[in-house]
DNA sequence: AAAAAAGCAGACCGACCTGTCTACCCAGAC
DNA sequence: GTCTGGGTAGACAGGTCGGTCTGCTTTTTT
């Protein structure tokens, strides 16, 4: 492992844990055990530290995302999806590490102006996930044909997801309640 | 308006904007016109003047969320919901002002351990959010004696919530879509 | 072996942080 | 008039922030 990549895990698993502005640098640095100068050998400022760990998390997240949804068909990806978001909040992802509710939702929280690259980056991880679910219910042949069909039902699982990262993430994963397949069914159907 | 209360609007859109960790006193007491010790008169530190904005905020939704449900029934709950979140990300809604997601959320989101003070509160508030919305559902009907199905829809309806909210946050009220009439009945049906 | 690259520890800078404290101001009660 | 209490401004303390830089050591390349 390089000590950029050090630098970077680190970094994240901080970033996510506490929030971009509760960490310092020199937290990461201790943590991390890399010098000051190495780091900002890497990375031109803190901001751009955050928005290298936004891109790994974004890339690792998709990567989970494609594997849970992959080679399923219509109400399958539904189920698959919320087993492994109830698998993720448990811990037992280690590939996502320990759940700390989205990276992204958390970060966006942080910078209000949607200008900001930090912002933007959020945005463009929200798109690609929507992606993703569409890409992976148009594979279905009931849905390949009905475009919007598929965009509807692809939205409300998204809002759904992040409901439901949300509220593990403020209760702390107490008294949370996965969708049943029969509402799954039901909102796959009209 | 008291000089307690000018503070505490001051700091909750300031902390509500920017997030908790990035705003300080410093701005808070020349954005409020006040003297540093006045505050420190009513506030024995900054995480007590952010859980006076939180209970603040707390009763404010609170009240906003009750008046949206009050005197419907079944289906119109949900209708009525989603228009009225639909307003608020639209910054129609004075009473919440200026829409920046779910305040306990980004708060929740920067105070990990749940045994703080600022967590409990986000904690407690969703919890009574919780409540509002079984509460106004067991008023219709067929709802009153199914307790349990009431439970299971008021715990949809809420996923919903901060799913919109969060999505809302983020994308900055881009390309969301309303949850349709059709797809409320379906998810009351069950 | 020599040279070059990369990493180390940490001093240092100016700015800002929370929180305390002094000194002054001024309206209203007596 | 005088006293009092709530307000003002802002200096100050001790600490942390992001970021730069120096000097030394280790590792890699030639």
């Amino acid at each position: 492992m390089t000590k950029k990549e050090q630098i970077i895990n680190t970094a994240l698993i901080l970033f996510y844990q506490k929030g971009l502005h509760a960490v310092g640098i020199n937290e990461i640095l201790t943590e991390s055990n890399v010098a000051k100068k190495t780091l900002y050998n890497y990375f031109k400022s803190k901001d751009d530290l955050i928005c290298a760990c936004l891109s790994q998390r974004d890339t690792h997240f998709n990567e989970w995302l494609k594997s849970v949804c992959d080679k399923k068909q219509s109400i399958d990806i539904a189920v698959a999806l919320f087993d492994a978001l109830q698998a993720w909040f448990a811990g037992q992802v280690p590939e996502l590490g320990e759940f700390n509710g989205c990276f992204f939702i958390n970060s966006a929280a942080e910078y209000p102006d949607p200008h900001h690259p930090i912002a933007k980056q959020c945005i463009q991880h929200k798109e690609a996930v929507f992606n993703i679910l569409l890409n992976a219910l148009l594979k279905t042949p009931e849905l390949a044909n009905d475009h919007q069909k598929a965009t509807r039902i692809a939205q409300t699982l998204l809002t759904l997801k992040e409901g439901l990262i949300c509220q593990a993430r403020v209760m702390h994963n107490q008294r949370m309640t996965k969708p049943t397949k029969q509402f799954l069914a039901c909102i796959m159907s009209p």
